[in-house]
DNA sequence: CGAATTTGACCAGA
DNA sequence: TCTGGTCAAATTCG
């Protein structure tokens, strides 16, 4: 077995080990809430599906070598290249053959997002990852143009990300973002996830927009509030947020991290977009509000398209029970993706 | 000068 | 045939 993959796959069952444990943990009556523990069997899942994948690749194909983002394109159906270790000869596996059809396959959900002050004409918002800008298309009976992303990396990573950015007719204030894919590059540049507004998942069958019927969570990081609504906590946490160390050593202690269900009323107040102001891609830009304060940082929103037992229903969820520096090692979650 | 954006052309699906 | 999504050459930007 080559190296890298058997990396990985220790890998994979290590962190499978982990979080048994730190999920027995958390059986303990006086713990922590169903949810969390729900969240933790998810990842442990997670973690031995990925890890039967090594195992099922590396039956096959005997000399080959996968990649992290070739394992997520394989999970995703879709087409990677691997590099015959021998010949140096690239040749295609694939699960299936119709990349375009896979590609519309892909996860997709839809946030509005609601930009309070200053202008943010295309792009709005910085989610943490790095798009470029490959198309523009006036929609018809839209009165703005729709504008489309895709991940600066596709071409090195092979991240099929993309995002599709329109201003809203009814309230030029508000921008929809149509999320496609998920990244399998690792480039998240911030910290963990913040999802701005409402999330709406697409139906891959019917197509049609289905209300999402979940909570929001209220990040308070030190005196900066995050709100956050999300259908699946384990979307806010995806993959590929994890594969760099997300949470820094500073952040994790600097500041009481709280998440708590609130009222999806009060949806967009929340967030206080007045302290960004215009940046790259009409996007906007982290001002340091308080100079001492790391919790400003952004946080990527990336949610997946799967739905998630955890997020029926409210979602009330406290941090409190949930030790992130010794039970949670985010920062070695990088298996995931 | 390389990277990012713009924009018309092209293509697939409805 | 129309529309939405993507491509790619031209242009702009840093």
């Amino acid at each position: 077995m080559e190296i890298m993959e058997h990396k990985n796959l220790i890998s994979q069952l290590t962190q499978g080990k982990e979080l048994a444990i730190q999920l027995k943990t958390h059986l303990h009556p006086s713990s922590s809430p169903q949810e969390a523990c729900l969240f933790l069997t998810e990842m442990i899942q997670s973690s031995f599906e990925k890890a039967l994948l090594l195992l099922n690749f590396n039956s096959s194909n005997s000399n080959n070598i996968l990649f992290p983002h070739q394992i997520a394109l394989l999970e995703e159906g879709l087409e990677v290249e691997v590099e015959e270790s021998s010949t140096k000869n690239k040749r295609k596996i694939s699960k299936s053959r119709d990349v375009l059809k896979k590609r519309k396959l892909l996860p997709r959900w839809t946030e509005e997002v609601k930009v309070c002050n200053g202008t943010a004409p295309e792009g709005p918002l910085n989610d943490g990852h790095s798009w470029r800008k490959y198309g523009q298309k006036d929609i018809h009976g839209a009165n703005f143009p729709r504008c489309y992303y895709r991940c600066t990396h596709r071409n090195v990573r092979g991240c099929l990300a993309t995002k599709q950015v329109q201003r809203s007719d009814n309230d030029p204030n508000i921008f929809e973002v149509t999320y496609r894919g998920r990244h399998t590059c690792s480039q998240s540049t911030n910290l963990g996830s913040v999802v701005f507004s409402t999330q709406n998942q697409i139906s891959e069958e019917t197509n049609q927009i289905q209300e999402n019927p979940n909570s929001e969570i209220l990040f308070n990081f030190g005196e900066n509030n995050f709100n956050l609504k999300t259908e699946d906590f384990s979307n806010v946490f995806l993959p590929c947020s994890f594969e760099e160390p997300m949470m820094d050593p500073a952040f994790i202690g600097g500041g009481s991290l709280s998440a708590t269900a609130v009222s999806p009323a009060a949806s967009d107040a929340a967030w206080d977009w007045s302290a960004y102001e215009g940046g790259d891609e009409g996007g906007l830009q982290r001002v340091q509000s308080s100079g001492e304060s790391d919790m400003t940082e952004i946080i990527s929103a990336t949610t997946s398209g799967t739905n998630s037992p955890i997020c029926n229903g409210h979602w009330d969820f406290s941090l409190d029970n949930i030790d992130f520096d010794h039970n949670f090692p985010f920062d070695s979650l990088d298996f995931i993706s």
